[in-house]
DNA sequence: TTCACTGCAAACACTTTGCAGAATA
DNA sequence: TATTCTGCAAAGTGTTTGCAGTGAA
């Protein structure tokens, strides 16, 4: 029988030549189970939660080698420190609600076709992008 | 005769009970001077150069201030300072060439009702958003 | 048995702030 | 004259790093 998801991504980063230490296996962990976007020092607090023993410097060493894999995303929103999410879902944008700082994914192919086209009229190529709406609950009128 | 446009500016400030004094006054010249995106550091150089005398804590103070007042708008882009730029033209977003640090503007009306409508659909009505394509100098192929 | 990794604490980059004196309106 | 503003230096926040020791492969 085969290895499921989590093993597999580890065997995927010794692979890679990454070192699977308790305090990556543990943040691994954490990341797995995350359904939002916790920056470094929320990571750190669930990995203490879960008796983890991980230092905040650790954290931070450990998301830059994860992100270099491409593991995870790094997500920068306005004056925040940086978000985490999984990076092996389809590609997203970001909604943020100004009220209440939940953050919603959302996609837009028309948005996405329009972004290229615009910057090939002016001579470039997209290399990444970044679309975030502030947005608001609308009241009804 | 009518006072020019920063005269002009200085007064709507002093309205809105803003005082301008030697350093407000250096700060904003040398923003009306620029046609770049300049940060905080960068700003404090060019009001040194201009023989102004206003110290970093100053400058910070003065851009939010500037800000709050709607005359600047403030850009924070993928790990850098914070940049700014000279809030009366018309909205528009931005391309950063990724090779030169570069800042293109642009506008798309296209993009902008797409997202609404996105935002919309999800019961959202957008506060404010921000679109930025890190792009690169397209090849010949 | 290597060599990548870790914890610690110090350093870092950018930005904000408390205070006492200076300057605008 | 009443505040608002300024400079300075210190503090703050989020993140990175040097080093000496630890542990994965």
């Amino acid at each position: 029988m085969s290895n499921d998801r989590a093993t597999q991504l580890e065997d995927a980063l010794r692979e890679a030549g990454v070192r699977i230490t308790r305090q990556r296996a543990a943040l691994l962990a954490v990341l797995a189970a995350c359904d939002d976007h916790p920056d470094a020092a929320e990571l750190h607090r669930r990995a203490e939660a879960a008796g983890a023993g991980v230092s905040l410097a650790t954290v931070y060493r450990t998301l830059t080698t994860l992100q270099a894999q491409g593991v995870i995303d790094k997500l920068e929103f306005q004056g925040e420190p940086a978000r985490w999410e999984p990076a092996d879902q389809q590609h997203h944008d970001h909604m943020i609600d100004v009220e209440t700082g939940q953050v919603i994914e959302f996609t837009n192919d028309r948005i996405e076709r329009l972004q290229a086209e615009v910057a090939a009229e002016m001579g470039y190529e997209i290399v990444h992008h970044r679309l975030e709406l502030y947005v608001r609950r609308r009241t009804r009128r």
